[in-house]
RNA sequence: GGGUCGUUAGCUCAACUAGGCAGAGCAGCGGACUCUUAAUCCGUUGGUUGUGGGUUCGAUUCCCUCACGGCCUACCA
């Protein structure tokens, strides 16, 4: 307290006068009867210079801006729904209400009543008849026009970018638009939400290292979700034919400008579907939601056009690495593999597992060429331990991954549906595992347990919700789309 | 984890190239002003230059350490 920033010490002054007067600067008493876009709404019948004589409004909001005139003021205040320009005058609002008012800084919550007014530049203005404080702010706004840049302190402070940039709270929502029109587009197509463990004993469900956490009471370790893929088919086992979950995946992998160590997804499963059907629905879906979310069938991205409402490209796994790479999946060996592919990616010379390396040649050769909306088709069997083989070609399962602007949106497949055939793949995975591969998968037993009572041929797709956000609002970076992104903490 | 760039007043930024009293705008404070809107005008407070070391007569500036962050890269989605 002591070294208190001068500033701070201040406004508590200021405080400390108002509360002598016998405001309590915290309290609410007040009954708003307009926000600032309805009073705008209700000024487009006055015209320039006159007042609209038969009605009050009671208005709440933040000051954002003061603009003095010896005994009178403007300012503008803020709700949800916009600015409002008030107007306070000693001889409107009477002289103890002015010395009041001149206790109130930028940052302060205020009512107002009054009569609107335009003014003679055109400005919807209240006249302010009466005022009243609601928040004393003890900190100083960003300055006025250059908003917050500092990048730290946006993600840190979200909430002081959200008041100091205007350009963040729509946004943020317009990714709680597009979650809400989502879930509106699968409701429509009969889809069920439901909810399933975030807490789990056994991680499974897609590649990736897990947080760990410890429940007493039980005494033994649980892992936060990386998937809720194995429950929701278990689901499936229990009868659900069209299921889906928006939720938290966590992943304790590195972070980047695609990845948060916990991200939004959605997965959702459908019975006797397959992933030619979850194709057309992932690009009827993409399409509604620009629809619904921008207006318009298409989105900019980084300098690319990008038109939604088509069929989209497809594009085989292997014919990819062959097109962009120049190796065959199909022919080579694991040791030519390896060979081959050290040339192009130097750092898969630490790597022996075939999905490793075959990821890798993917990730780095393939994906940036892939802006048009394109799906991935038809991964090696051993990459996709969960996939269903392609019925025409044993070597190859039915899976899919949307990729738009070199962004990977999302994994589907035709699940895997046999319970024996499940298990040699898990198998395979631990063996994967054994030669240093950390993120292969876990034997579930209890998940062999429920496919061995039989799950319909089913189809599942899961969205990376984040990064339909980024593309949806041309951020080039996750944490731009997510309101709180992990950071170290400070000092 | 590796590479690279950055961190100066509450906020936005100068000063660093080539070491020589750390500056401006906004915000704040005092004053003038009853239709302004980046209000204007006059005056003015505010700094351990991210941290800790080193070189130097002298370091915001050069060198090193550490912390935090951006970008690239790796793991991953």
């Amino acid at each position: 307290m002591t070294d208190e920033h001068e500033l701070v010490k201040i406004r508590k002054e200021k405080l400390k006068k108002i509360r002598e007067q016998g405001i309590d600067p915290y309290a609410l008493h007040f009954k708003r009867t307009h926000s600032s876009k309805s009073v705008h709404e209700c000024a487009k019948k006055v015209s320039v210079g006159e007042v609209l004589e038969d009605l009050e409004v009671a208005v709440i909001g933040r000051i954002i801006t003061v603009r003095e005139h010896g005994k009178s003021c403007f300012a503008n205040i803020r709700d949800d729904s916009g600015d409002i320009q008030i107007y306070v005058k000693s001889n409107a609002v009477g002289e103890k209400a002015y010395d009041l008012f001149k206790l109130i800084d930028i940052g302060d919550f205020i009512g107002v009543k009054g009569k609107i007014f335009k003014t003679r530049t055109g400005e919807n203005t209240i006249l302010v008849s009466k005022l009243s404080v609601f928040s004393k702010s003890l900190q100083t706004l960003p300055e006025k026009w250059s908003g917050l840049k500092d990048i730290e302190l946006k993600y840190r402070r979200r909430y002081v970018d959200l008041i100091a940039n205007k350009d963040i709270k729509p946004l943020f929502k317009l990714r709680s638009h597009i979650i809400g029109s989502m879930r509106k587009f699968l409701e429509g197509k009969k889809f069920l939400e439901v909810e399933t463990p975030m807490m789990q004993q056994i991680p499974g469900g897609a590649m990736a290292k897990p947080f760990v956490t410890h429940h007493n009471t039980l005494d033994m370790d649980l892992y936060l979700r990386i998937a809720p893929e194995l429950y929701l088919k278990r689901l499936i086992v229990g009868g659900f034919e069209k299921i889906y979950e928006i939720n938290r995946n966590f992943r304790n992998e590195g972070i980047s400008t695609r990845h948060n160590p916990e991200f939004t997804m959605l997965e959702l499963y459908q019975a006797f579907a397959d992933y030619e059907d979850l194709m057309r629905l992932t690009e009827e879906m993409f399409y509604t939601l620009a629809e619904e979310c921008l207006c318009k069938t298409s989105l900019e991205y980084q300098g690319h056009n990008i038109e939604l409402k088509k069929e989209w490209k497809r594009l085989s796994f292997v014919e990819a690495i062959k097109k962009y790479a120049k190796i065959d999946l199909e022919s080579v060996s694991d040791k030519e593999l390896k060979n081959s592919a050290k040339h192009l990616v130097p750092e898969t010379r630490k790597m022996n597992s075939f999905r490793e390396i075959a990821d890798a040649l993917f990730k780095r050769v393939v994906i940036p060429n892939l802006i048009e909306p394109t799906f991935i088709i038809d991964y090696p069997e051993r990459m996709c331990p969960l996939a269903k083989k392609k019925r025409d070609n044993k070597n190859l399962t039915e899976r899919f991954q949307p990729y738009i602007c070199g962004i990977e949106l999302g994994n589907a497949y035709s699940e895997l549906n046999d319970p024996m055939e499940q298990k040699e793949r898990f198998l395979d995975q631990i063996k994967d595992r054994k030669i240093g591969d950390e993120e292969a998968h876990l034997m579930d037993e209890d998940f062999i347990t429920a496919l061995e009572y039989g799950m319909p041929p089913t189809g599942g797709l899961g969205i990376g919700i984040d990064r339909l956000v980024m593309l949806f609002t041309n951020s080039p970076s996750v944490r731009d789309v997510i309101l709180f992104p992990q950071l170290k903490p400070q000092k």
